[in-house]
DNA sequence: TTAGGTTGTCGAAACGTTTCGATTTCTCAT
DNA sequence: ATGAGAAATCGAAACGTTTCGACAACCTAA
């Protein structure tokens, strides 16, 4: 391991100026700039994060905390982790895996305590998540992917609920449907104040009253016989419901498969809308899907560099919030009215 | 930020001997470790990482190294990732989320020379991986997810093909199949040296030949169109599989499509088996798919655990084989040889 | 009593940086 | 020639630990 002093006596010069000239922070001249940095190569020296860390008080590195994993929230999360990743690695940082037990703030605690991070980077912010509070008041930086019921002042970047559900309901209506039903994540995750579940719900209602939309709610479902028996339910008292949106994959293919048992075929006789699923999930559907699909790497690129831009120094909290694309499959058609009727 | 000299200073002794007490490296009488530790949590005490790891050149932080997602080998990576992650952390260490670049070994030299982090764990190794080599030079302890072609004396934990294989093949054996085919992943992964897909095939063909099964190379699909193209060429030349395995759930969408449209339905006329994807994926299928679902968290684990086994000391280097497991689905059953014939 | 050993505690050095006041060297006007 | 001022470099302290030789106190055996 080569040290500065290593470098400093092979370039003749003292420690202090090998880290002046290394890092910039001081004028050195630009011959001895220029003995000390071949050293440091011809050395192969690296920096000591530890050292560095220790003595200036930052360590360059990211915590992302994620929740356990049993939730069922899915692997969408992989796509926030790696992009945050990715992101900070282009600005000279390094991403902190940590996991999340029961006591999440008791974990925060000792996080942050450790003196090992700069920041923390929150993923599955629920409504009324009490991990901003703490942070804030422990005056930790942090920013949130999701964000809580009111994120007042607080960094983050979250799905664009609004416009990602008037472009659902500007593609069924464009096809002629009149009816739009959705089936939300199952009743656990909505009542734990999961965002998605609660904000789709309540755009999509917005959005389709303001495009002249009936909004139907089709209940909860997870499963993939939840999935079906929310289908059954929805159609047994809305039979005119033409167009359905469904939060989940498992969910989607219960509802497909209950399609498919009651002699409904898709899209004929019923436009199918795969919310918040990946465009690659939405392909192994048969029919392929219709898909919003989320920004998941925008999501955590933004959440990253959100964080790194706090720490480099103040500003007005940054809130950013991106609209799913809609990945147009082989579910999506205009109503059979006409015909029919 | 509380140091240990808050501690030693309010517990009257010295910072030595505070050090000794909290990490019992050295005796301390009961009555002064009873008032360090009271003195310690009064205070709400953390030890410095950075100062620690500076000093006793041990960081408890892992570095996982994850390829560039682009690769489409999929997100069964979150499975390893997370499970490693929580494993460690039960260990007392810590996981930094490190993106591999297009020179993964530089950028390994680069991060390993930070002195950072006191262990490496590889994911995605491929056969003729050039990282292993460099960090074993390099001296830098690590332990891999997946083997290369010759991993003797390596620390790694990876899927047992062998064993996967006969279950795979009793499954359909025993349902009275005589041909088993099967599709490998992209031929571009398997000439790159994609351990899974070189080992799957090689193992089911021995499996196949062992219980005295026809085996057919199906060739290679990635995508749902290649999929579809695969079981068409397949079944154009060999009408009589009535069994096909498929790595990788796009390749699987499109064999299912193509069925279908040559009027075959599964599982009658054909069985289907999804190979490495998670029995959540294979639920999404209609049918159902019975799956062989690759033991992600189970790697991810044994491969945290290894690593940090072998940074607390010697012995002979472990090397653990999961096989996956059989999850039926709707998509087996017998042929229909009798009826028809 | 005293030599020898044990047990508990202390103090200082070291890890590799950054930071900043002090010092040297050089330039230029007087 | 000389002094002021700027430019470049140095040296030492500090960050919060761990480590280890030294030392004090006490106990036991002769």
């Amino acid at each position: 391991m080569t040290s500065l002093r290593d470098v400093a006596a092979r370039a003749q010069v003292a420690v202090s100026t090998v880290s002046a000239a290394l890092n910039g922070t001081r004028p050195v001249a630009a011959a001895t700039k220029l003995r000390i940095e071949q050293a440091a190569r011809e050395l192969g020296y690296r920096p000591n994060l530890l050292a560095r860390g220790l003595q200036s008080k930052r360590t360059r590195i990211l915590a992302l905390l994620f929740p356990p994993p049993a939730g069922g929230f899915g692997p969408t999360g992989m796509g926030f982790a790696t992009a945050a990743a990715e992101a900070a690695k282009e600005l000279g940082y390094h991403v902190l895996l940590s996991p999340e037990s029961a006591a999440p703030v008791e974990e925060l605690r000792h996080l942050t305590g450790l003196g090992l991070v700069d920041g923390v980077l929150l993923m599955e912010v629920r409504l009324d998540d009490e991990r901003p509070a703490f942070l804030a008041r422990a005056g930790v930086p942090f920013a949130m992917i999701g964000r809580t019921r009111d994120p007042e002042g607080i960094d983050y970047a979250d799905i664009d609920f609004a416009a990602t559900a008037r472009q659902a309901v500007a593609h069924v209506a464009g096809l002629g449907h009149r009816v739009l039903a959705f089936v939300n994540s199952p009743a656990a995750a909505f009542e734990a104040g999961y965002g998605p579940a609660v904000r789709s719900s309540a755009a999509l209602a917005t959005a389709a009253r303001e495009a002249g939309l009936d909004y139907v709610d089709g209940g909860h479902a997870g499963s993939r016989e939840e999935g079906a028996r929310a289908l059954d339910a929805l159609l047994d008292v809305r039979p005119d419901v033409t167009a359905l949106a469904v939060m989940g994959d498992r969910a989607a293919a219960g509802v497909l498969a209950a399609a498919a048992r009651r002699g409904l075929r898709v899209p004929d006789d019923l436009t199918l809308l795969l919310v918040l699923a990946s465009a690659r999930v939405a392909e192994i559907f048969h029919p392929r899907l219709t898909t919003l699909e989320p920004p998941s790497a925008e999501l955590g690129r933004l959440g990253a560099r959100m964080l790194i831009d706090r720490l480099g120094g103040g500003g007005p909290p940054r809130q950013r919030l991106v609209p799913c694309r809609l990945v147009t499959g082989d579910s999506s058609a205009p109503p059979r009215t006409g015909a029919a009727s």
